[in-house]
DNA sequence: GTCTATATTTAGATAGAC
DNA sequence: GTCTATCTAAATATAGAC
């Protein structure tokens, strides 16, 4: 089972790289010094190897966004504890960039795939609901309805997080990627926050900005 | 030129139909009732019918951002006047939505798309920019890096909503998308605004509610 | 301008030897 | 398991008649 470990890596680096669409068989078997005629016999052909990868994707990820509605984190050190928790959640997401890059192409293609993203968003809106849940006062008014908007919002800019800052930004580091994603997120957040947390946010950009002039 | 617009007028209704990578130029010609040969009189293929579809794109829009940034909306009623021109907004990009479905493809392909669409989103930011500076109190601590941050979610909001709509409500109809898509903008902008402005938001949300339970 | 017919290209896929 | 060689299918693209 060797063989077929290393042509799921390969693959998942050259479809990250230069695009699923724009990377053919050939070019896969190619990178794994291999011929297409074994590739064919370890898998028929990129789209096994496209569900396999999603199955390890769906599998990380889930257990990912589990964590906070299992067992929410602390209240006290709460936004930092987030903090952390977002930045393992898009390091997740940008393992399989790919994946996200051509979402409405690749659900159209693959109907597992598209009930896989379907129960990853559920259980992601959950987790974000979650979050917000515990970070904003109760005493905001139509509460229910905000939170479940806010959810959705943070939804969405997780979900094509990469490929926006891919167009914004081309060349930045994964790290760089990664840290912004998070202060996107937590951006939308702030305003609910007392003043302690907020502070702590604002902490958060001023470390983003020494990191980002230093590269 | 009668045929050159019929062309552009049903690729665009294919593409955003059934997606541009899987309209060939043969599924182009069967709709138009003509031969394959004589669509390539007209276009050399399927490269220049979309970099066509996109400059009509981008004048389109690049008009509608164009309004808040040398006209600015009123301040009175400016919550409402600003709903509009989301709304006029995303219609604009309802109607060639095909580019943004499979965006980093499309930028990987077409260099003058990809500088296309660095303009837009430059210009879309400056017009989120403006429209938060003129609705978010000048009290608020660390203004100018918070206003920012919420011009690029709701620049990356309004970039991607309806792939991300297609993926949680895959069979809505372009109004509700486009309508919840401006309440999801909104939403970001909702916990700066003072009491009256909140109060028009939650109506509009309860405008929306209605509107979807009719459906 | 429009057609029919055909050529070219490329990615996906398999057969059979080693 | 791995290779070489070859086939198929599909989309792009062109030539030449009307």
């Amino acid at each position: 089972m060797k063989t077929r470990d290393r042509i799921l890596a390969t693959a998942l680096d050259l479809f990250n790289e230069q695009g699923e669409v724009h990377t053919t068989a050939l070019d896969l078997a190619d990178e794994l010094d291999m011929s297409p005629g074994n590739l064919y016999y370890h898998f028929k052909g990129k789209d096994p190897i496209i569900e396999s990868l999603f199955e390890r994707f769906e599998a990380q990820i889930s257990e990912t966004l589990a964590a906070p509605i299992e067992a929410p984190l602390g209240a006290d050190d709460s936004i930092e504890n987030n903090w952390y928790y977002l930045f393992v959640l898009l390091e997740d997401m940008h393992d399989y960039r790919f994946l996200y890059d051509n979402l409405t192409d690749l659900i159209h293609r693959y109907p597992n795939v598209e009930r896989g993203f379907k129960r990853i968003l559920k259980l992601k809106r959950a987790a974000f609901f979650a979050l917000c849940n515990q970070l904003i006062p109760k005493s905001l008014p139509a509460r229910e309805q905000q939170l479940s908007a806010i959810a959705d919002n943070l939804s969405q800019t997780a979900t094509f997080w990469f490929s926006f800052d891919q167009l914004v930004h081309p060349r930045r580091s994964a790290e760089l990627t990664i840290h912004r994603g998070v202060l996107q997120l937590l951006t939308m957040i702030a305003p609910y926050l007392g003043d302690a947390q907020q502070a702590f946010y604002r902490d958060c950009e001023a470390v983003f900005e020494s990191l980002q002039t230093q590269a």
